[in-house]
DNA sequence: TCGTACGTAACGAGCGTTCGGTATGTAAGC
DNA sequence: GCTTACATACCGAACGCTCGTTACGTACGA
């Protein structure tokens, strides 16, 4: 039923599932539209239908990726405070495949955004959210005791991203060293090491 | 004097300046034969003197970029122990104008490190070295008293590792929020934070 | 009958690579 | 001490291929 008018969404999403086959062991330098088409078992004419140039197919590819990771499936934010923090940096962890997948996306990602001044202000603004959204937690922890008076919520997101995708590249190159539970191990005495001597309130 | 026999290195040495240039503002992803013969106002049949194939040259650049890295400036090691680790981790971040280069092609070869099996051994095996050299710091930081008795050196190590790097992927996107000194402040902040709450000894 | 949904085939550009030609030096023969 | 022979260094043009893109043809549903 070729001209089943409608499902043209539908038709883009399977385009959006080749595309990340794709970018999940090629990356970015290895998107190509041949390479999707044959990924879907279509021509590459069908693609242009429905993204008219390779341009539009990049940032689809973008936005995908964007979305995939805001929609991604997470663990419950329990409490406020370091424990929220805690849940929020295991949820960026390559902790699934399906984690994994997506890090190595963003992270091969990163030499298109490099190279292209747009693309690099788009990164440059997610760390900058991903840092607002983690500071209202370490507020809290600060106000709660969890962490010494005089912490930087400021600095102490910085810090936090950056731990966390540190690690994330590091697991992602070398898997076996890295299992989840290592992952997991390395993040709470990261947290326990910010959080300073030993909660002295509540 | 074209056939000048016996600077063949150096003319080497010329094509990876034109080779760091490329790669330094358009990334791995547009390092092409072409681009290097324009960077260095030769024609690519040139360049095939040199290297017989693209596989080469990128091998060659791939070299270059570890080599550059190595025998880099560094800064004295002061002493042992968490001085020595600070001044390696400042050796990493992407301090001054050269540091960012680096910086900016290590973070761009991950693309193709992430698609290439041999390439991604490599990158592990990298941080496999370096978590290696900065582990005998971490013991003797311990064993001086800097640390707690209980600190984990492995698990410091990769700690340490993924914060430095983790920083240097943020102010590679964002220099204008992570200036020289901010990045500083941050490293010692850390380092301050793993050691606890006060060195008891020494 | 018309418009949408494709496949097929081809285009031009850019890629890595190859090839012939032209200098320029060194080495050998007389 | 010329000339000849040969290797090296390099350019310019071209090859074959793949890329993104376009044009054209066809089949189906409304």
């Amino acid at each position: 039923m070729p001209p089943a008018p409608g499902d043209r969404e539908a038709r883009r999403q399977d385009v959006s599932e080749a595309v990340w086959r794709v970018l999940a062991d090629k990356g970015f330098g290895g998107l190509t539209l041949r390479a999707v088409a044959a990924a879907m078992g279509v021509s590459t004419g069908m693609l242009m239908h429905y993204f008219p140039t390779k341009r539009a197919l990049v940032a689809h590819a973008l936005d995908l990726l964007e979305r995939r990771t805001a929609e991604r499936p997470r663990r419950a934010r329990p409490t406020e405070g370091l424990a929220a923090l805690r849940a929020m940096l295991l949820d960026i962890l390559p902790l699934t495949a399906d984690d994994t997948a997506r890090n190595r996306i963003w992270v091969s990602s990163w030499d298109l955004a490099l190279a292209d001044e747009s693309l690099g202000r788009d990164q440059a603004d997610r760390y900058t959210r991903l840092r607002s959204a983690i500071r209202p937690h370490l507020e809290a922890a600060r106000d709660h005791g969890e962490l010494p008076a005089t912490a930087d919520p400021d600095q102490l997101a910085a810090t936090a991203v950056a731990f966390t995708h540190g690690l994330v590249v590091q697991a992602l190159f070398d898997p076996a060293r890295f299992p989840p539970d290592a992952q997991t191990a390395l993040l709470d005495t990261f947290l326990a090491s910010i959080a300073g001597p030993a909660s002295p309130s509540a």
